[in-house]
DNA sequence: CGACAAGTTGATGAGCGTCAACACTCGTGG
DNA sequence: CCACGAGTGTTGACGCTCATCAACTTGTCG
């Protein structure tokens, strides 16, 4: 993975790149807003999310390391961007990063690359949503976060030893972004550990000992 | 909506545009394949759909006039993809729409801004499918299906007159694009005309009596 | 008219949401 | 060092919603 490689040797290009450091939790933009800035996720998970009437909070989508805030061609954003954890983005003026665009082609074609596969993603996830079963959303969402893992490139997970999650999320994000309540998403935890498909070292550490089950458990 | 604007354009500076016609539920593409086409899709309703181990299908995304079928930067399939309705499409080989995307830019800036709405449109489907309650998903979709046919140009609708919609699913498909079973989703149609926010004339043709409280009953 | 698919309705049970109590972690202050 | 409290996670009991299985109705095409 190369990364945001066009992006990144543009930056090199420009003085007016600006680095942000937000806490864990801060809201970086909310729906409707119309941010002046493009940004790189250097490092961090970010959430996308939008509220309904009645206060359920939902998770839309994620925006991992290398992965772009803000888009070309349309400024208003929406829905609820926030930090799950610390993130560090790498931040551009609008109009700027819009004549890069043009400047390097290359840039354009990668941004556009990389909202396909984001397309993508947000496609297979609706995809788990309709299966209905909480253990078969949890565990989807468990091998995603793998399958994320192992993309970042360690490589020893290709050894299909067991695998050591940190979760990024606390019980009740895991909850919105899976449509299931918090309770549910502890039992179904709790289920997976006495089937001795995943052990618990902690709430947010996780170690999959068994993956085909795992996987079976998914129902893909 | 000047849809396909630059794609219209550049078809017309090309002999090698061929029209295809397919009829209603057969199959485009399957998960997998490299199609060496790149479509454009003039009519009908088109549905990504995915098979899971246990004979479930779920409907991952629509297609609909003026969308694109295929993708630049990315061969091979991610989905099966079926004709709902009886569908037109207007197909590029892909070699040449490749070098169509190069020779016009805004060719190519209309592909990515489009692809970016769906990547909006997944997003919200994903936020719909987190909401549990039958009635909110029934009720969301029939809204979205709504706002299609408005967008697609009925000034009428404008009017907040009752809307007639024409669903181009049977309740199967309902059941699978909504993650709920034909047996529910036929509940929530007969209760929603019991409540007097819809009439149905047939199975595939219903009006929007109050529009204002199948909002409310999206929940949103 | 008959045969098959598609849709509706009913009865029943399983799974998840809800409410409530309890356990664990962490930080603060006595 | 322990006491306390707030935040987070886990477990239990119960009810409601939706999946399941089945019967029936409607529509469509020969």
């Amino acid at each position: 993975m190369t990364g945001c490689a066009g992006l990144a040797s543009a930056k090199r290009r420009v003085d007016d790149a600006r680095h942000r450091h937000i806490g864990a939790g801060e809201l970086i933009m909310r729906e409707g807003d119309t941010p002046d800035h493009f940004s790189n996720v250097v490092a961090g998970v970010i959430k996308l999310t939008c509220t309904f009437p009645d206060g359920r909070e939902s998770i839309l989508g994620l925006q991992l390391a290398s992965d772009c805030l803000g888009r070309p061609y349309r400024a208003v954003c929406g829905y609820d961007v926030h930090a799950v954890t610390a993130v560090h983005l790498c931040s551009f003026p609008r109009r700027l990063f819009e004549s890069l665009l043009q400047e390097f082609p290359d840039l354009d074609r990668h941004l556009f690359k990389q909202s396909l596969d984001e397309l993508d993603a947000a496609r297979e996830w609706a995809g788990v949503l309709t299966r209905h079963a909480a253990r078969e959303r949890l565990s989807s969402l468990l091998l995603i976060i793998m399958r994320r893992i192992e993309a970042a490139g360690c490589a020893n997970s290709a050894l299909a030893a067991n695998v050591m999650i940190d979760l990024p999320f606390s019980r009740l994000e895991l909850a919105n972004y899976l449509g299931l309540t918090v309770e549910t998403v502890s039992r179904q935890f709790t289920q997976l550990k006495n089937d001795g498909i995943i052990s618990l070292t902690s709430a947010r550490e996780l170690v999959v000992l068994d993956q085909r089950a795992l996987e079976a458990a998914a129902g893909a």
